[in-house]
DNA sequence: AATGCTACCTTGTTAAACAAGATAGCTAAC
DNA sequence: GTTAGCTATCTTGTTTAACAAGGTAGCATT
């Protein structure tokens, strides 16, 4: 994305997707882009995961395509569904605010 | 703000609090915080009003206070008009899905 | 054996937020 | 007249996230 919205945000989305169902980075890339996300590259996802898989977050599973190479399948730990309400609130303690200062913006 | 979340959007909250009204550093921290984002240090606030600033976005005019130092009253500039309208229409775009992917989550 | 898609990962850069602290004007109280 | 405390601005240095760009390789189809 062009702009400097994301940032801090994508890793919560991330979390959220992978706790709806397992998936792998490629896998999330589309995903992302079908939510509305579009322009989230590969550049910033594969590093995200990484990154939680190392705070042990999320872990990682490799298993065989039916068609292509294998692909790595991410899951939440106990500490990743932590992390995620623990988003999902600062979230919240983002957007309500942001809300109410924009909505009285002049045209 | 312990979180990462509020990057790039600041700047755009900042534009839509001096759309409403010229205001300056010191108040505008007052503001912020009025509006429930708790905890945004001056050592934000200040580099983005310069930041704004220099890119011509706002333009700063000193006048006295009834009580204390000098005041620096911002206000926006035709440039940051459009650019307020930017970000709106970004948030927007990120805030669509991010409430898109959140909502499914488990609890 | 060449093409194209799937899939993973790395390196180096840019930029935003923040903590911490420096500087100084003004007022009130003593 | 000097100290304390609030108001007000700004700077420096650090951390961290996202991203652009590119590299590697498996597999299927032709």
């Amino acid at each position: 994305m062009r702009s400097q919205l994301l940032k801090g945000i994508l890793e919560g989305c991330i979390l959220s997707i992978i706790d709806q169902e397992a998936v792998y980075g490629y896998k999330l890339s589309i995903k992302l882009q079908q939510f509305g996300l579009n322009d989230v590259s590969e550049g910033s996802i594969y590093p995200i995961l990484l990154r939680l898989q190392k705070e042990k977050l999320i872990e990682g599973e490799m298993r065989p395509s039916p068609s292509g190479p294998k692909r790595k399948y991410y899951k939440l730990t106990q500490n990743g569904i932590t992390a995620l309400n623990e988003f999902y609130s600062e979230w919240q303690s983002i957007q309500f605010p942001v809300e109410k200062i924009i909505q009285r913006r002049s045209k």
